[in-house]
DNA sequence: ACGAGTAGGACAAACGTTTGTACAAATGGA
DNA sequence: TCCATTTGTACAAACGTTTGTCCTACTCGT
């Protein structure tokens, strides 16, 4: 059916390994031979069947992309498509193909995870945020398979990591709301098992006790990284009878939540309480108020993560095994008030 | 290194064959024997080699994504991550895996699919968006291979599509506005080289026409889907001594810029202005004022079509070769104002 | 003019499966 | 008891490449 690498041999009549060397270009066949041969190539329309290559050279020049458990909530976050659009560009521009996985549950994640990597279908994988013990992280270092981890790991041996400083990145968020006058500063978190709740709220201490400002446990609040669970902390921190006058909130989209919260129970923004989101994720400049957020460098912490996965995958090993992507805090209206 | 069917045959002490058969469930192999091998698999852990088994039998169990032309503007609209989550839905319930490609140039794109499709990498493509010329399309037909598009395909031959009746949905939400009582309504278009805003158009022109309102084509402006696009056109429309009282935006980001545009502009929506976007993205709640938009049901596009996809490659053939997915009009502040 | 060295290409094995066909043993009917 | 089926398994070819080794025919120096 279609033109294989014999069809082009035949009409050129040579052998199909010549054929093949012209395709790689070995220095073994003569200039005139590769360009007759590309000619006729060119006719038949020849193009190289990369599932038969890929058999012989173990190679399959693409890479595979492991999300975070549930696809359903993943985009509703556009913190991922951002982080995509990254991999994307620089998977494109390395002419790389991408191949993208899920799991409903972390078994299945790592079922999945296990077709890929021992079905031999790519030569890398790239993981999103990671857990404080990630089945899918063990499964990959037992296979000594190479993979990226966008996010900080959790576990001693070194991995390949491409990270913000998230403890910084707390620290600066939290430090701006005590510059602004504040004093009782609340924090919306994560989920408790993920690395990146506790390295934030851990920035989000040391400020505070830099400071010398009381911890307060009852305006710690846990989360996932959708709105309504912003929504929901704002329900119990306004129903305690004392309240703080910021809050540093884990998420762009938590802090949404958050904000349609006080919005709905009559709180103002940022007079009566000041916010400070985290990603700096588009729609921050279109809400009412314009969020105050961390850009983290979404778009490449992706690209960077991609890149480093392709350079380990062709055996050029990188210079650092961490890499980090700068942050900054970007001031918007929602934390522009100076408490007195 | 890793385990093979010889691997599992010899300890089995079978034919690899024999192994083969009971990988596919071959009826030819008695239950004991069929149990036994199974039991030797587990044992040495052996995981079928995905590349050899699309050698042979020309099937990959992976659907290719192809995405408009520029990965880097992608997902700065929320509409394609929302596609994409209810595709990647679909396929991590049916286990096929997602393989995404694109290109930045319309010829680079075709080359990408290119490489997909006649080097064996996926079963079916499926493509988002549709130009009124498409090069891909033009070139997955002249290949015969199996492609579902999410859009109209603006080409005689049948092709299977999933689609938004885009025309009665411009219809209704020109409506609305006209039952606000509006007489005089713009529209902030598309790009004019892709189906969709052609079919938004002709929409709206005919809700002007079937209300006895004239038509003012320097009320209609083009744009591409990025907010920057909507920004600009406020910026031409309200330089004109004539206004509109409401418009039509093609799409959500669009209407975003729009609405930001205005409200530099201190132009207040909806007093002033109202507005309906389409699509009906997250964000649209936030925003102040919250906009109107028209529900197209972006995941359940997405996820049809996957389905519809894996239908087709399986050669099952479906029922209809367009899906029309029901839309809604939301109704938010953005519009609600009643011109008297 | 002759042997050594080199360049250009052919041959065949290998990658890990699937699958059509052949074969042996077991079963059944007469 | 014997032949005809059926059942279960083995054999080998095929999928389309890549790559190590071998072969042939030059080119060049002497």
């Amino acid at each position: 059916m279609a033109v294989t690498i014999i069809d082009v041999a035949k009409k050129a009549g040579v052998s199909p390994s010549t054929v093949s060397r012209v395709i790689t270009g070995s220095s073994r066949i003569s200039p005139q031979t590769t360009e007759r041969i590309r000619t006729i190539m060119d006719e038949l329309g020849y193009v190289p069947n990369s599932i038969a290559k890929s058999l012989v050279s173990k190679t399959t020049n693409s890479i595979g992309l492991v999300l975070p458990k549930p696809a359903e909530e993943l985009f509703l976050n556009h913190f991922f498509s951002e982080l995509i659009r990254g991999i994307l560009t620089q998977c494109s521009r390395a002419e790389i193909d991408l191949m993208m996985t899920t799991g409903a549950t972390e078994r299945e994640e790592v079922d999945a995870v296990s077709r890929l990597v021992r079905g031999r279908k790519v030569d890398g994988i790239l993981l999103l945020y990671s857990r404080k013990e990630d089945p899918t992280i063990e499964f990959l270092q037992k296979q000594d398979f190479p993979f990226v981890l966008v996010g900080r790991s959790n576990y001693e041996t070194p991995i390949y990591t491409v990270d913000t400083d998230n403890k910084q990145a707390a620290f600066d968020a939290t430090r701006h709301l005590i510059d602004q006058g504040h004093q009782r500063i609340g924090f919306v978190s994560g989920p408790p098992n993920l690395v990146i709740s506790e390295d934030r709220k851990e920035g989000y201490l040391k400020a505070l006790e830099s400071a010398g400002l009381p911890l307060r446990p009852e305006w710690i609040l846990e989360g996932d990284f959708l709105q309504e669970s912003g929504y929901r902390a704002m329900s119990i921190i306004m129903s305690q009878p004392e309240r703080p006058t910021a809050f540093v909130v884990i998420d762009d989209m938590v802090a949404f939540g958050v904000l349609r919260g006080l919005t709905e129970l009559g709180v103002r923004v940022p007079q009566d309480i000041s916010l400070v989101g985290f990603n700096n994720i588009a729609v921050t400049e279109l809400t009412s108020p314009p969020l105050t957020s961390i850009d983290i460098g979404i778009y490449e912490l992706g690209y960077t993560a991609s890149q480093l996965l392709h350079k380990i995958v062709k055996g050029e090993p990188a210079s650092q095994n961490r890499l980090i992507i700068p942050h900054r805090l970007i001031v918007r209206e929602s934390s522009l008030f100076r408490v007195n």
